[in-house]
RNA sequence: GUCCCGUUCGUCUAGAGGCCUAGGACACCGGGUUUUCAUCCCGGCAACAGGGGUUCGACUCCCCUACGGGAUGCCA
């Protein structure tokens, strides 16, 4: 039995993209099912549109998941030689050949085509002319044109397709460069590759590589085209239906394994299980399994699967996560009394880090602005608030239960409802209605910095 | 247009001819806990695209239609 060999290989021509992400994974864990090996190849032969900033981006944020490639990964950019001889190879066996037709003549041959309501597909005009190479000529593939190609998916099963629905694809540019499909089989064939998992998208695109391969004379490669990752309008996920590139998703404060729990659960699941980790997808992940339609891209189900992942941290897990994004809001998570208790009692009060960061800026901060329409409900006049006040001065014991049972006498006493003794303290402390229980939110603060609080609010009152 | 792939609750999915009165999760709605908010717990709503076969029996198998997606580049 061979050695399973996957890959990941992106084009550098934007940031890594969150169905990329979800090809990676898939990639990485059926070679690690398989003891196998996962490699990631840069496909940067567009050189108008490849930046080396994208390539370091889906490389740093690939590793950055945990989805590293078990060789140093390579650049197309730097084999043009080894395409080149491949394409000889291929002239030589006589299944190539040059063609002159100029960018114009292709097109309105297709237009012709179309126009007679045929596939537009290069006719093959070439093909015995017998030219030669120049500065006008592209290599083309001599496709067989009967008989068919098989393409065995993993995912769907048998895919046939009729050779005469394929043309002479160019191998080589006419600056002599090579394109797509060339380095890419080349490529796996150089790097051993086995398996080839990839998106849906590339499934047209099989059998015109396998034709490549039978040109070269390499052994068939196993494939699974998986299910396109859609946006709500049910097409390809895109920049103008949501967000797209991993980078904005971490920057919300989605954890990483939120992200790829949430990637590996659309098109794919395992009984009633929904949170997973890398290691769990590595014994339990099925490509054979996997759905064959597209999936669209859920963010409130991710938001709920960040939630059960910040969850399972443990509190000193979570405050290194969370420390950056208080970071961005020039706050120090350690420049509070009581750090530890203030993060344990609001890290399930929003989904995402960043959510969070912003929930806890009023226990880190002065409070900037309050929330009036509470202060119109909750708040008559001051004067209870200056009750209040003394009553709190007075607690020498400041903790969560003697303060409860402080705060509980007077409102027994005075016949007065909860929400009419606690909502103007609380407003008080965190300029709004919504806190953890009044009792450990008062001490949260200490006595001193509640007090002031609640001298703000009412000097604020007026 | 042509070729290819697909189609179960709003969304992700379970379902390999009787186990389906179609299950779970998210979302949503209602209730409970917290006399705030969030968490948590309980409950509810909600789907086999349509039509033909095959079969004693079809969500499951076959065909057609419809719809959706992908591909049709000297992009990858």
């Amino acid at each position: 039995m061979k050695k399973v060999i996957t890959r990941f290989a992106p084009s550098p021509t934007g940031k890594l993209h969150i169905g990329g992400v979800r090809t990676a994974l898939f990639n990485f864990v059926y070679a690690r099912q398989n003891n196998g090996k996962f490699l990631v190849r840069i496909e940067d032969t567009d050189k108008e549109r490849s930046t080396k900033e994208f390539e370091n981006n889906i490389l740093e944020n690939l590793s950055s998941l945990g989805l590293v490639p078990d060789e140093e990964p390579i650049n197309q950019s730097e084999r043009d030689e080894i395409y080149i001889k491949a394409a000889e190879k291929i002239l030589e066996s006589g299944n190539a050949y040059w063609c002159d037709c100029s960018a114009d003549e292709l097109e309105k041959m297709r237009k012709e085509q179309t126009a007679l309501g045929k596939k537009p597909m290069y006719d093959g005009r070439s093909r015995n002319l017998g030219l030669s190479r120049s500065d006008k000529t592209v290599l083309r593939l001599a496709t067989p044109e009967n008989g068919e190609v098989i393409v065995n998916d993993l995912i769907r099963g048998e895919i046939r397709f009729n050779n005469n629905e394929l043309d002479d694809l160019i191998l080589l540019r006419s600056n002599g460069s090579p394109t797509y499909h060339l380095c890419n089989v080349v490529d796996d064939y150089e790097q051993s590759v086995t398996t080839v998992i990839r998106g849906e998208d590339h499934i047209s695109n099989t059998p015109r590589q396998i034709h490549i391969q039978n040109a070269l004379g390499y052994p068939s490669l196993e494939y699974a085209h998986l299910p396109l990752v859609l946006g709500t309008d049910k097409k390809r996920l895109s920049k103008r239906n949501a967000a797209t590139s991993l980078e904005e998703y971490k920057e919300k404060g989605y954890l990483d394994t939120a992200i790829l729990n949430s990637l590996a659960r659309l098109g794919w699941s395992q009984g009633d299980k929904e949170v997973f980790y890398l290691d769990e997808l590595i014994k339990e992940f099925k490509l054979e399994d996997v759905q064959k339609a597209g999936a669209i891209f859920d963010i409130s189900k991710l938001d709920w699967l960040n939630s059960q992942h910040l969850s399972n941290l443990t509190l000193d897990e979570f405050k290194q996560k969370l420390k950056p994004f208080l970071k961005n809001l020039n706050i120090d998570i350690e420049a509070h009394l009581n750090v530890d208790k203030l993060i344990e009692s609001m890290r399930t009060s929003e989904n995402t880090l960043s959510g969070i960061s912003a929930a806890l800026e009023p226990y880190y901060k002065d409070i900037k602005m309050y929330d009036e329409k509470a202060i119109e409900k909750f708040i008559k006049d001051k004067s209870r608030l200056v009750e209040l006040r003394t009553l709190l001065n007075d607690i020498d014991n400041w903790n969560q239960e003697t303060i409860e049972n402080v705060l509980k006498d007077f409102q027994v006493k005075n016949e007065l409802s909860v929400p009419a003794v606690n909502q103007p303290i609380r407003i008080s402390l965190v300029g709004s209605t919504k806190s953890p229980g009044l009792g450990l939110t008062l001490s949260i603060f200490d006595k001193n910095q509640a007090l002031k609080r609640i001298d703000n609010l009412i000097s604020h009152l007026g």
